[in-house]
DNA sequence: CGAGTTTGACCTGCGC
DNA sequence: GCGCAGGTCAAACTCG
């Protein structure tokens, strides 16, 4: 069998990449504006960010160290350098997206994407019993297809990642169930499905084929289990000790649901970007939509796109970067 | 040997 | 109805 490269292997030497790092919040229009859109998205807030590199150091250890100077953490940062975040409200009826997007084969593609095939259905591959029968049945050709009603898409976010890696290791284990190549782009676009048992939640994975340097992660559904699973979860959000990062780099992006569960809520990390958020059409007006999410202490690592009205104004290196990373992509998207 | 990956085939929805 | 494209399956394969 013909092997292609292994890209999702190759998490070494990507230290060439410039060490700014971004989370931005770009959305495209058609979701900022329906009903709470992107901050809805699964139960509201997100863990995230708890990037490490091989030293263990997370981005949100990184940027809360006061007392480094920019130049300083940047020389420290992993090899990830723009993050962005898109919001795929994909169960909710949305109109024409062409309007919008910081790249015309990017997130607005996904989102695009995703609207044309929202009803395909799932298959129910937690019905273990049935497919042994199957297994042992049936062949290739002849493989039936549950016949399911159209189903409602879980919600789904995008990362946007500026980064060498192909599969950034969020700490949960994923299984890649399929690769397709994908029309208009270059990159094949990978899926992969969390391992743990009757736990539905599915990554895909690909590169911009405007940028190839940005790899887009979608996560579709909510995690059915505590955070973390898996040995490589080991470097959990609270166990910044550990160095199980898997050779590279990994987003520690844990459902909500377990967070109010394992720990206290958190504040709220990259709130600081309400301009640049607003002008790219992320709506930074409903911030009370999640309240229970952002009244907390410092030294916690959430991401929570609901709240940005609380933004913190203190992290100063991020704040540049971000200006510096918008000001960079901006004539692009506007290209585009 | 179990877990994960690869990859061609198949299914499904959508646009024409 | 047909073709296309996205998404998924599952046998074969690799890897530790």
């Amino acid at each position: 069998m013909e092997k292609k490269p292994d890209h999702s292997k190759s998490n070494s030497d990507n230290s060439n990449i410039m060490a700014s790092t971004t989370f931005s919040d770009q959305i495209p229009a058609s979701y900022s504006g329906v009903g709470g859109g992107f901050f809805d998205m699964p139960q509201g807030c997100l863990d995230m960010l708890n990037y490490q590199d091989d030293g263990g150091s997370s981005l949100f250890d990184l940027f809360q160290q006061p007392d480094l100077v920019p130049e300083q953490k940047h020389h420290l940062l992993p090899p990830v350098s723009t993050v962005t975040l898109t919001a795929e409200m994909v169960n909710t009826p949305t109109q024409n997206s062409s309007s919008i997007s910081w790249s015309s084969n990017d997130a607005a593609n996904i989102v695009d994407q995703e609207n044309k095939s929202r009803s395909v259905q799932e298959k129910d591959y937690l019905h273990d019993g049935d497919d042994d029968q199957e297994k042992s049945t049936t062949k290739k050709h002849l493989k039936p297809k549950k016949k399911n009603p159209k189903r409602q898409r879980e919600p789904r976010f995008a990362f946007m990642t500026k980064t060498n890696i192909d599969h950034l290791d969020d700490g949960y284990r994923w299984r890649k169930y399929g690769q397709k190549a994908v029309k208009n782009s270059p990159f094949p676009r990978s899926y992969h499905r969390c391992t743990s048992v009757a736990c539905g939640v599915k990554k895909r994975v690909e590169r911009s084929s405007d940028d190839p340097s940005i790899v887009i992660t979608t996560y579709e559904g909510t995690h059915t289990h505590p955070y973390p699973m898996t040995p490589r979860g080991n470097i959990g959000i609270l166990s910044e000790t550990s160095n199980h990062g898997g050779g590279g780099s990994s987003f520690l992006f844990t459902q909500p649901h377990y967070q109010h569960q394992h720990r206290q809520p958190q504040l709220p990390y990259f709130q600081n970007q309400t301009t640049q958020s607003s002008s790219l059409g992320f709506n930074t007006t409903n911030a009370s939509a999640h309240p229970s999410s952002y009244s907390h202490p410092l030294h916690e690592r959430r991401f929570c796109p609901s709240s940005s009205s609380t933004l913190l104004r203190d992290h100063g290196l991020l704040e540049d970067v971000i200006q510096f990373q918008f000001q960079n992509d901006k004539p692009k998207e506007e290209q585009n």
